[in-house]
DNA sequence: CTAGTTGCAAATCATTTGCACTTGC
DNA sequence: GCAAGTGCAAATGATTTGCAACTAG
């Protein structure tokens, strides 16, 4: 259960294991969260592509499956500033985002000195961290991002 | 216009470097910004608030205002993971947050080392930050917190 | 069989907007 | 006086929920 990008896929045992009924819309949102180029998907990006796939899955079952999801561990939603969460399947270590401001291309890194410094001034306020939130906003270098102006 | 708390304080000369009319739910709102003890509010919290002073002033303008100040580099608008939009009053340098999961307290820090580290991990990434958003979630130590289990 | 799922429409929540009525300068 | 500002109600957009019909196990 190695896909070909080298991540350990997630699929019908899966669901099982969190209690969940494996059907067929379930099993297409995985899918798509699998994804190829990307990894981050609001509800509606998903929604879409189900909609180009020609399945016939409501809007809500999209987000009463992520929502699942998200409590059984498999996903993680993210709250970036354009006001919709985004959703991405919780695989592989932790990692934090850096986003671009001009075509929404998101990257993932791991900094370990930052996470360790985190937990020094959580310590420092008297607080126990139980997660942390980390995204950085800027400009992407990528040939097809439309350098847009923004203030 | 040192308050007592030893920050500056915003007034109607500040408004009016702004291109904003000082009007009465300008100044009471800032006044509100200006807080004692907290110094995060949605802006329901400041709705209510201001209802609470008896002052005849609309949700609608309540927003109205809040985005207005941010355009005009007032106030700063944050994002924490509850779904609604946090402002605070933009003075003083720059820093980031650890919120109380239990009581929703928030404290401010500065963490030099891992602003630095954003920087080098941007610019490896190939990216030029515009800004960012690090939040810590956990648990405070304050007397006063509700200690309630969450998963 | 039957509890868990789903689609659809209606409901909710935070936030924004249209509009006729004030008010600062 | 008049453009800017405001209150209220209605509109919006994202997400949730009620409910009757539908399937996985």
């Amino acid at each position: 259960m190695i896909t070909e990008h080298g991540r350990a896929g997630v699929e019908g045992k899966d669901l099982r294991k969190a209690g969940l009924k494996v059907t067929l819309p379930r099993l297409k949102i995985l899918e798509i969260l699998e994804g190829n180029a990307t990894r981050h998907f609001s509800a509606e990006d998903i929604y879409r592509t189900l909609l180009e796939s020609n399945e016939d899955i409501g809007l809500a079952t999209v987000y009463r499956v992520l929502t699942q999801f998200e409590a059984a561990g498999l996903v993680k939603r993210h709250y970036f500033e354009e006001g919709t969460a985004v959703f991405e399947l919780h695989q592989g270590p932790h990692h934090d985002h850096i986003v671009c401001l001009d075509c929404g291309w998101v990257e993932e890194f791991v900094e370990p000195e930052i996470e360790k410094r985190q937990t020094v001034v959580a310590g420092r306020l008297g607080f126990t961290i139980r997660h942390h939130s980390l995204i950085l906003y800027g400009h992407c270098q990528r040939a097809n991002c439309p350098h847009r102006r923004r203030s």
